[in-house]
DNA sequence: TAGATTGTTAATCGATTAACAATC
DNA sequence: TAGATTGTTAATCGATTAACAATC
């Protein structure tokens, strides 16, 4: 219930790798799991698994290492994924309906209440069983329920007017899909999710790698 | 021509909003921007943005800035913008169409040349026209175009067994947006893609703004 | 000229890695 | 017991921030 050890968010970015290790490993029978298979795993090194398991407060026994059940309650607890969340989606076209039906978010306690759209064909409709709704009952909604974060996935064009609306809604926190650069009052937080930005990372990776000659001819 | 002088991952991730930004002053008419009015619209340390601005080797004019059409230059060049990458997806569901269609790709020089699927039912159509192609295709494909860099975006359970396809493909660099924790041999490298932890670092960026007291009650 | 903004060098901070004692 | 693995303390590394001289 007390979040107040605060993990680094490179530490955020690794907790879900290892908790699907561990799961994986525990849906083969394992009981105990050590740092170094996890490790091991994902190509990381042992010590820096042991740093970030650190911080969930997890306690591991020499020699045998972390019972598996409980060190995924540890990383569950340190997500945040105990809690529940309510959030709201802006424009359902194809990236919006696919963030409808993401599987991912259930298991980390978020929930997306409704998408909105402005495009009368969709609206009434349902999508991977969320409903649609007109963005005209999108204020009301968010006031009503206290909903703090939003998604937005209209084209780039939109975007900005949907942040506005967010802002008097009462949204803190904005996850911007779309390329467009908000303008928002400093209380409001802007995600940008930038698809691109992460493949130009992996390509890096996959170039440093060769240069270092780690592959194989 | 010469990506020499390599850009900190952290870099890469703030250069497209830069981007971004300037994109979007120049359509008012802006010629030359300086550092501190990039940092004032992402809400970021002047002396940040001109450390990485630093990185893609454009120079700036004291007391004028920098040159807007230049530096975009700059940032896409940093960002291998320039280059064309062909890269190829598994999985045509929700997640997999949104990506085909994602608009972001094409500015960094990415293009995707195919969808693969096993369903029937998709084979052969053409989804934000981009062909799908049955999975049967994929290595001869990816061989074929010395394809390097594989997106999947099938049911998790299925994850494994495409990316052992991938490898046998010649694909060294995976984006993995399923669950699984994947197995590979050390020259592939795997890019997990966690929309759930972007939203939990969302969230937590969220609280420590209210703990600090920047917001307005 | 005066002053804003860059470019550069140094200081700080935090994250990663290393070393090693504790312990099961 | 012997040895593997944790927990902890220290060292290293890189990224961010600060300070300030150079310059347009």
């Amino acid at each position: 219930m007390n979040n107040s050890k605060s993990v680094s968010i490179e530490t955020i970015r690794r907790l879900p790798k290892y908790y699907d290790v561990i799961d994986m490993a525990v849906k083969q029978g394992v009981k105990n799991i050590s740092t170094s298979v996890i490790a091991e795993h994902l190509n990381l090194e042992p010590i820096l698994v042991r740093k970030d398991l650190e911080q969930t407060g997890a306690k591991g026994r020499p020699r045998v290492g972390f019972v598996a059940a409980e060190l995924m309650d540890r990383i569950a607890g340190s997500l945040g994924w105990g809690s529940l969340n309510n959030i709201v989606l802006v424009g359902c076209g194809s990236l919006g309906s696919a963030l409808l039906g993401y599987k991912g978010f259930s298991r980390a306690g978020f929930d997306i209440v409704a998408g909105f759209d402005v495009d009368k064909g969709k609206i009434g409709r349902t999508i991977h069983g969320k409903k649609i709704l007109p963005v005209s009952k999108f204020k009301d909604l968010c006031l009503r329920m206290h909903i703090e974060v939003g998604i937005i996935s209209t084209p780039a064009e939109h975007a900005q007017s949907v942040a506005d609306l967010m802002a008097e809604s009462g949204i803190k926190g904005v996850w911007n899909f779309t390329s467009a650069a908000l303008k928002t009052s400093k209380d409001v937080i802007v995600h940008q999710e930038d698809m691109a930005a992460s493949l130009v990372i992996l390509i890096k990776k996959m170039n440093s790698m060769k240069k270092e000659g780690k592959g194989q001819e």
